[in-house]
DNA sequence: TCGCAGATGCGAATGAATCTCAGGAACGCG
DNA sequence: CGCGTTCCTGAGATTCATTCGCATCTGCGA
């Protein structure tokens, strides 16, 4: 994605641009991927930007508010950003921590449950856990 | 379940029974549900139970690693502890925290994607988040 | 009774995430 | 072009859950 798609598609979610969050949105929007926030300050760092760890923080979490990005929970220890945003499922390696994302056709749920009294559904999510063979 | 029993499902997973373990076990696993570090601290308190943080947190710790109970990341602030063991899935009201089980037969999977090459599965769980109806 | 292994608990360390706040840049308006 | 308002940035401080380090304690076997 160029830096100029960046800057409408910051523009079409009522996010105002700047230099950092342009910076910030061309590696995590570049292509899909999970990363987290230290990661994403990695790679900025390696590319030479001088962003502070804060405005990645604020940043992602401005993305993520306005649907730009996807916060994930399943590393007890952090928090990953998904560039892909709409409801889909997930490899989690256990032992090395990477998440890789399944292809939307290759899982299919027959029955839901009813939900809790009261409650609408938001998303559905399938983590598949594994490890590397024996 | 008695303390008795609770003495039992200690040396079943190869733990040794202390006074603080039983107190732990006892709340986590008087019966399924899934609480928080915090929330068994506090529960443990309630009893007048004078075991520290630091020591729920060990044992919660222990606990997990040997099966006894089953460690839960799904809320991003904090580890829930799960008294069911066994792979099985979950409404996440995002609204409250409020985390609940979908029973077993409710959940149907149709086709799963094939694995990264190398590794093995295992667990799929599947996270149903809810919120309020408006 | 002695000694040891294992358990305990406190405080300090860690690490991710958030907040504070002051300095700056961008923008609209006259 | 000048001015003030508003919003953004970033360094450091802070918070909060969790883990670690280590000195102390306990119970059991010899």
């Amino acid at each position: 994605m160029s830096a100029i798609s960046m800057l409408d598609e910051l523009k079409r979610h009522g996010v105002s641009a700047t230099p950092q969050r342009i910076e910030v949105a061309t590696v995590i929007l570049e292509r899909p991927q999970h990363l987290s926030a230290e990661q994403i300050l990695e790679r900025l760092r390696s590319k030479g930007s001088r962003v502070s760890k804060a405005t990645v923080y604020n940043t992602l979490k401005l993305f993520s508010d306005c649907g730009l990005v996807k916060e994930l929970t399943v590393d007890p220890n952090r928090k990953f950003y998904d560039s892909t945003t709409h409801a889909h499922h997930h490899f989690y390696h256990v032992e090395t921590g990477e998440l890789s994302d399944i292809p939307e056709d290759q899982v299919e749920i027959m029955s839901l449950p009813p939900l809790p009294a009261g409650t609408e559904q938001e998303s559905v999510e399938v983590l598949i856990r594994v490890r590397d063979c024996r």
